[in-house]
DNA sequence: CGCTAGTAGATCCAGGTGAT
DNA sequence: ATCACCTGGATCTACTAGCG
């Protein structure tokens, strides 16, 4: 059963996708069902008979792993690449050396593009020779294929550069009614993407959970340290941690391995969390850690505080399986440093502790999309928190201009 | 003239992935 | 196990603008 804004997206994309136009971009806010989307539109794609083949490509091993499920049960067809699938399903890094066999696939067949997470690629200004190695493979296997699907929550790249194969505009052509709600990149163009579906509108529809954001402060901050020349001791007060984080040598990634800041985050999640679990025993928690050793000292913490924990790192070989057995476990928490971020799909995850050293706008959208995807009536709400970092706040304030009134909030 | 603040670029590092 | 490549952060340096 399709959502509405899957429908309108469906007819939207049947209607473009022609020979004049084979490209087409659908910017959803994570947890919405892009892939549901892309699936369903495959499937009316070759029934039409525009297509026989489908190749997909994502960024890590989990999130194609989720998109090729979803793709075959739409489908009922296999998509292992082999003979008689109706498709391939590819990381980005495997895509340059399948690139000829695809390149030769396109020639023989009609092939739907469908490529995820869009901002990874980058084609700075339409330039080949500047495009990075995912953005060069996506413009040499452009030219073989009858279609492309472009998907991505948050369709820009930190960089500013531009994504490949798809339409910008200069600035002085924008309408004046266009949406702000998006960073502007620094460069004079501005991507249009072909279906927009935003969080805001995902909250009414009750696709996506409310957010409410904690960012956490302290004021009375008291720190002690040696002064570099004269080696005196000082004391100094701060009222805010942004106030403390003014002063050169204080860093954001030095709070997050502090003890007290820490243990305050972790405390706010365990106990959002266990009230979470009296009338939704499953609900689960994340918790971003800044680096591998960070996350087994976040696991020691939740251990200590009587809870389920799971560690996945990419020094474990095991992660992926621990990753798919947290799917469907009880376990209260998993902690992990960049594994569980983009496109992962673990809907019971309600609770999050960001404690990522990363701050842009990007990451903090991905991580925030962790928690957002609903499940049933009753999940309606979600947790975030975090310190009150000058820019985290920013992207915080900023994910509120775009929500419903007072259905997300940002507590200090 | 010197000081300060801000910015751009280069370099290094860490985490993650896949090919060999 | 090693290598190459993706991302993004931290840090250093060089340059510029503004100011007294």
């Amino acid at each position: 059963m399709l959502r509405q804004w899957q429908t309108e997206c469906l007819e939207r994309a049947l209607i473009q996708l022609s020979s004049k136009m084979p490209h087409f971009l659908c910017q959803a806010t994570p947890g919405a069902g892009k892939m549901l989307l892309a699936a369903v539109l495959t499937e009316a794609l070759i029934k039409r008979g525009d297509i026989d083949y489908v190749v997909y490509l994502g960024p890590t091993r989990a999130v194609v792993n989720d998109a090729r499920r979803t793709l075959e049960k739409v489908l009922n067809r296999s998509l292992d690449g082999r003979l008689g699938s109706i498709g391939v399903t590819l990381t980005y890094h495997a895509l340059s050396n399948r690139l000829v066999s695809l390149q030769q696939l396109g020639q023989n067949g009609h092939v739907l593009l469908i490529w995820d997470e869009s901002h990874h690629a980058s084609a700075p200004g339409g330039q080949v020779h500047q495009a990075n190695q995912w953005g060069l493979a996506l413009i040499a296997l452009e030219r073989h294929v009858r279609f492309t699907l472009a998907l991505s929550g948050t369709p820009w790249r930190t960089d500013g550069s531009c994504l490949p194969l798809l339409r910008y505009v200069e600035a002085t052509d924008l309408p004046s009614n266009s949406s702000d709600s998006l960073p502007r990149v620094p460069t004079q163009k501005h991507l249009i993407p072909d279906y927009v579906y935003t969080l805001k509108e995902a909250i009414q529809d009750g696709v996506c959970r409310y957010p409410t954001i904690e960012l956490v402060d302290n004021h009375s901050i008291g720190i002690t340290r040696t002064h570099p020349r004269t080696g005196r001791k000082e004391a100094r007060q701060y009222a805010s941690i942004p106030q403390l984080l003014k002063h050169p040598g204080v860093h954001y990634a030095a709070l997050l391995h502090d003890d007290a800041p820490l243990q305050h985050v972790l405390t706010l999640g365990i106990n959002r969390l266990s009230t979470l679990r009296q009338h939704d025993p499953k609900a689960g928690g994340l918790v971003v850690a800044a680096s591998i050793q960070h996350a087994e000292e976040i696991t020691q913490r939740l251990e200590d505080a009587h809870q389920t924990v799971c560690l996945v790192t990419s020094h474990d070989p095991t992660a992926h399986t621990q990753l798919e057995t947290f799917r469907d476990a009880d376990t209260a928490w998993i902690v992990s440093v960049g594994m569980v971020t983009e496109g992962v799909n673990l809907p019971r995850l309600r609770v999050c502790c960001y404690l990522s050293h990363v701050r842009t706008e990007q990451f903090f959208r991905q991580v925030l999309g962790r928690i957002i995807r609903r499940q049933t009536r009753h999940d309606g709400h979600c947790y975030f928190y975090a310190l009150n970092e000058p820019l985290l706040r920013r992207f915080a304030r900023r994910l509120t201009d775009d929500l419903p009134d007072e259905l997300a909030k940002v507590e200090m």
